[in-house]
RNA sequence: GGUUCAGUAGCUCAGCUGGAUAGAGCAACGGCCUUCUAAGCCGUAGGUCGCAGGUUCGAAUCCUGCCUGAAUCACCA
């Protein structure tokens, strides 16, 4: 539609004024809602063409195009903005041509084809996954459905944090306490029944170092001292050198974990193509680090630690290998690069990691570019923002977290409660009941969650997130299953398939539908460009808020005939079609009714 | 102090490649179940878009400065 409305003007320009356009001088966008016209060419950038007042100039240009351009009905001028209004016809053949589209979206040219890899989720293995990691998991997961939605291959990768002196904590505090205790025993998760240990290991210290510091020594003596402390540091040292009791237990604790993490993976819907353990590439990137020294690009210090200075991109020096010879994050992270490179030959690789390591993920690629591998402008940083409570920040270490499977949990018994409360599912199975008390729980999770722009901070507020009512997931979810009532009962009515066919005046409500639904395609464009869910959530609501009103009135105004309008029909249909498809996008699913 | 990001209704958030009278939801108040699903719909009230300049026909949107908040600038990961 604004593609012949732009030629049109062209056309108009070069037919009324003589002159050539330029581009960047068409403006048009969808009329506002308080003004006749449904779609409106803004006039302004024009007059240096026309050499007259906008109002002349918009009147020549809409009565130009309501000659030549079948589709506009009339138009009318407010100050510089021509509001043209479509003709029925041409919104039947808008709507008809949308409709034939499969899939239901347009795809993005840009990275067709191309392999893209995804990193997120990345927990440690000493406490449960909290809020901060559904945030992370839901975004990296949506990410993985739009960009394989635009035809990308996309592999899902995650990188699990299974060493290092926190893991010790939690070993050590399990082999002085638990006597020998097992998940199954204590009737908890695994991931949580490890986490225990580690809170159990975070107290027992501190309480160590009050009593220490109440005979007499200031805080850092008394951390020097601790005996827990140099019993964790023991324990990884005994780690490192491959001791075997150790590692038992560790392979021993780490499984437990990992049963754990998955049942959180699993209720979330979120999965792996590969995981990736640090301790097994925590040795890696030493290659790549005497490549950089060979090169002339990295440095020796007197004390035999290597650094590399990148004060050329803005940064500072960066530590590449201790003194000692061991690596540090930097280096790990480098070797990853490689060898997924090598894994996957990846055109794209996405790292969904918190914006607190934005600093980090400069340094890894400008360090990647310093040493010439192509490949490293394909890494991009997916920096999302932190979940604050309302007490303020989340700290594990304090116990102020929202714990992911508390979370879920609630979700899923609020679900549980308002629907039956409601009572609309009486007639269905428990396990069909279960099943939309689950969707509807998750999705207003998952929605609560990806509406908000990624890089924005966010709050999460317990008392909101468990509203069903609103701008919410279960609020699309009612209006999908709606969509789907209308559907069902319009099978029992014979109707015409060919939509054309039906003739009728277009109502307002229907032809703004129509309107909203041209933009599906562009939405989902620009969410994978700027790699955005958010986009995505939001306008799904506006439609969907959309349909209700439209539903709305013909309900008021008792217009029971919906069903034997063919062009209504394919309308829900379609409509149905996209809000599913868009909250796919984002890993949330539709009820067949609620 | 340097860098990056943010500041829009009481609260949570949209809107930001410059366009018309700045939008939702929640909370408050008032209506609507004889309607194909009331998890809904309609209405009322609520704004100096952090502040000050600039750019121009036009600025929440772009530029500059300032204020406020967050993250980061580790031989932690």
């Amino acid at each position: 539609m604004e593609r012949t409305i732009e030629r049109n003007i062209i056309d108009a320009v070069k037919h009324l004024y003589d002159s050539n356009i330029d581009a960047a001088d068409i403006q048009i966008q969808t009329t506002r809602k308080e003004f006749e016209g449904d779609v409106t060419a803004v006039v302004f950038p024009l007059l240096k063409y026309s050499r007259k007042a906008p109002e002349q100039t918009a009147e020549d240009i809409g009565n130009y195009i309501l000659e030549v351009n079948p589709g506009v009905r009339s138009f009318n001028v407010v100050k510089g903005f021509l509001n043209l209004e479509i003709s029925n016809r041409a919104w039947l053949d808008e709507f008809i041509k949308l409709r034939s589209a499969a899939p239901a979206y347009s795809i993005p040219e840009k990275g067709k084809g191309q392999t893209t890899l995804i990193e997120y989720s990345s927990p440690n293995t000493n406490k449960p996954l909290h809020l901060g990691h559904i945030r992370n998991n839901l975004l990296g997961y949506s990410l993985y459905k739009i960009l394989s939605a635009c035809g990308q291959r996309v592999y899902k990768t995650n990188i699990v944090n299974d060493r290092g002196i926190h893991i010790c904590k939690s070993m050590l505090a399990w082999k002085l306490f638990a006597n020998g205790e097992t998940p199954s025993d204590s009737g908890l998760k695994g991931d949580h029944f490890v986490g225990k240990y580690y809170v159990k290991f975070e107290n027992e210290y501190k309480k160590e170092i009050r009593k220490l510091i109440s005979r007499g020594m200031t805080e850092e003596e008394a951390a020097d001292k601790s005996e827990l402390m140099a019993g964790a540091r023991e324990l990884l040292r005994k780690w490192e050198a491959g001791d075997k009791e150790t590692l038992d237990l560790w392979k021993r604790m780490n499984n437990w974990v990992y049963e754990g993490f998955n049942k959180t993976y699993e209720t979330l819907g979120v999965d792996f193509d590969k995981i990736y353990y640090e301790s097994d590439t925590y040795k890696l990137g030493r290659s790549i680090v005497r490549e950089g020294l060979e090169k002339g690009i990295f440095y020796r210090k007197e004390d035999g630690s290597v650094w590399v200075n990148l004060s050329s991109d803005k940064l500072d020096e960066k530590l590449l290998l201790r003194a000692d010879g061991t690596a540090v994050y930097i280096t790990q992270d480098l070797g990853t690069a490689v060898e997924r490179y090598n894994d996957y030959k990846f055109d794209r690789h996405y790292y969904v990691v918190g914006n607190e390591q934005n600093y980090h993920f400069q340094v890894l690629k400008s360090i990647l570019k310093k040493l010439e591998y192509d490949w490293a402008d394909g890494i991009h940083h997916f920096s999302y923002g932190m979940v604050n409570l309302p007490e303020g920040k989340m700290k594990s270490r304090e116990g102020k977290v929202v714990d992911a499977d508390d979370l879920i949990d609630t979700m899923l018994h609020t679900a549980r409660e308002m629907s039956e409360e409601l009572g609309k599912l009486d007639e269905y199975s428990a396990g069909e009941k279960e099943n939309i008390y689950r969707k509807i729980g998750l999705g207003a999770l998952k929605y609560f969650i990806l509406k908000v722009d990624p890089r924005k901070n966010m709050l999460f507020n317990p008392r909101e997130s468990i509203d069903f009512n609103g701008n919410t997931g279960p609020f699309i979810q009612y209006t999908y299953a709606r969509i789907r009532s209308v559907l069902r009962k319009a099978e029992s009515y014979e109707y015409s398939e060919d939509i054309k066919r039906d003739v009728f005046e277009l109502n307002k409500k229907e032809s703004d539908l129509v309107k909203l639904l041209r933009r599906f395609g562009p939405v989902v464009v620009e969410a994978a460009e700027t790699l955005n869910p958010s986009l995505i959530a939001n306008y799904t609501y506006e439609l969907a808020k959309e349909f209700n009103q439209f539903y709305h009135d013909y309900s008021i105004l008792g217009e029971k005939e919906i069903a034997l309008r063919s062009f209504r029909i394919g309308l829900s249909e379609y409509i149905g079609q996209i809000i599913e498809e868009a909250m796919g996008l984002l890993g949330i699913d539709m009820p067949e009714r609620m």
